[in-house]
DNA sequence: TTTATATCAGAACGATCATTCTGATTCAAA
DNA sequence: TTTGAATCAGAATGATCGTTCTGATATAAA
């Protein structure tokens, strides 16, 4: 029996993400982990403590590693919907490579899937949603700073909306074109209202 | 030990849905549904067959009891974006009386939560969602006979994604007036864009 | 080479799962 | 009152889960 490699735990991080998030917590037995990951079971309960913390860890890697790099663009002083609408053409594009329906966004599945029943995950993914929000007001503000601050909090709230709605769909349809129109579309209807005389 | 009541499959198929909805399916044990239908496992094998068809009868009732007394309305030959309104309306405010965060949608949770493992419901969920484009569109179209139909068409793509975006939403925040101002708002966007010159 | 440490492969463990089975209890027909 | 089908309560079953343990093997310092 050959002896397997020794892995790094960001490489065992990295893999076991990719798992997780094709398919869900629940449905990701120790068992898979081992064989997904190529680690034995003693490197993964020494670097993680169990497979929670490894959830928590992979959870970590999905912010720094998908949408950090999306994402910091939207965040930047200078962004306005136009780098809003790259973020959203960089994760189509990812989930058409990745194929589509594909495993959607790992955040919002753990929404649906893990946060209820478990606070640890449910402030994570509040914090993501928030940082959404932030970064999408921080773009609205500087596309339109004259529009009344109240209206543009409520529009980056409706795009965060429109964003887990957008992952969710993304999970049950085929067509990345259609998922590429409804972004580009709703950024659309968001332009038309803050430029209405 | 006292012994308990009979109780009707359509009962028993009630109390397995609040169950199902409020947990979701994986964190639903047979020992769960069992003390929470207060059936016997016999009376409940007996009745379904096995968790997944106690599961596949509990979506459908579901969409008989919560879905269709709400969104027949937008189905109406005559309704326009005010019954999709109603429809936002007696959903959020439904969710507000269960308790925010809440189980948001059984159909949406069952989208990213089942349906990835299980091409049943996968089609369901799907079929659930064209339901709701068509509900959609018809309600567009009523509105704004004169918009060209390809635009109608994307604009109702675009509140399914929404939609299931607010779900989405309502299993995270505690804030039911977020909820409902997203909903006003969001088809406040859609009207100033159908009207516009 | 010897020895200590780390990692290996994989069996073992207790808990929990969905499902089935057993024997008691009820209730209505005979 | 007797009988038999239906339904009860709850134990048994086998599979699978997350986790821990055992003993072999490799690596590196002595």
């Amino acid at each position: 029996m050959p002896r397997k490699a020794n892995i790094s735990t960001q490489d065992l991080t990295d893999r076991a993400l990719e798992h997780f998030w094709k398919n869900g917590f629940h449905a990701s037995s120790m068992d898979d982990l081992v064989k997904s990951t190529g680690a034995t079971r003693h490197a993964i309960y020494g670097a993680f403590g169990g497979k929670k913390q490894m959830f928590l860890a992979c959870f970590q890697r999905y912010q720094d590693l998908v949408v950090s790099p999306a994402f910091t663009q939207v965040e930047e002083d200078d962004a306005t919907l136009e780098q809003v609408a790259s973020y959203f053409e960089i994760q189509i594009t990812r989930a058409e490579e990745i194929g589509l329906p594909g495993p959607g966004c790992l955040v919002a599945n753990s929404a649906t899937e893990v946060a209820p029943h478990d606070t640890e995950v449910h402030a994570k993914v509040d914090a993501h949603n928030t940082r959404l929000k932030q970064g999408f007001l921080n773009a609205l503000n500087n596309e339109k700073p004259d529009v009344p601050p109240e209206e543009l909090e409520m529009l980056a709230g409706l795009l965060v909306v429109f964003t887990n709605g957008l992952w969710s769909t993304s999970r049950l349809t085929k067509d990345g074109e259609f998922l590429r129109t409804s972004a580009d579309q709703f950024l659309e209807t968001i332009r038309t209202r803050i430029t209405a005389p």
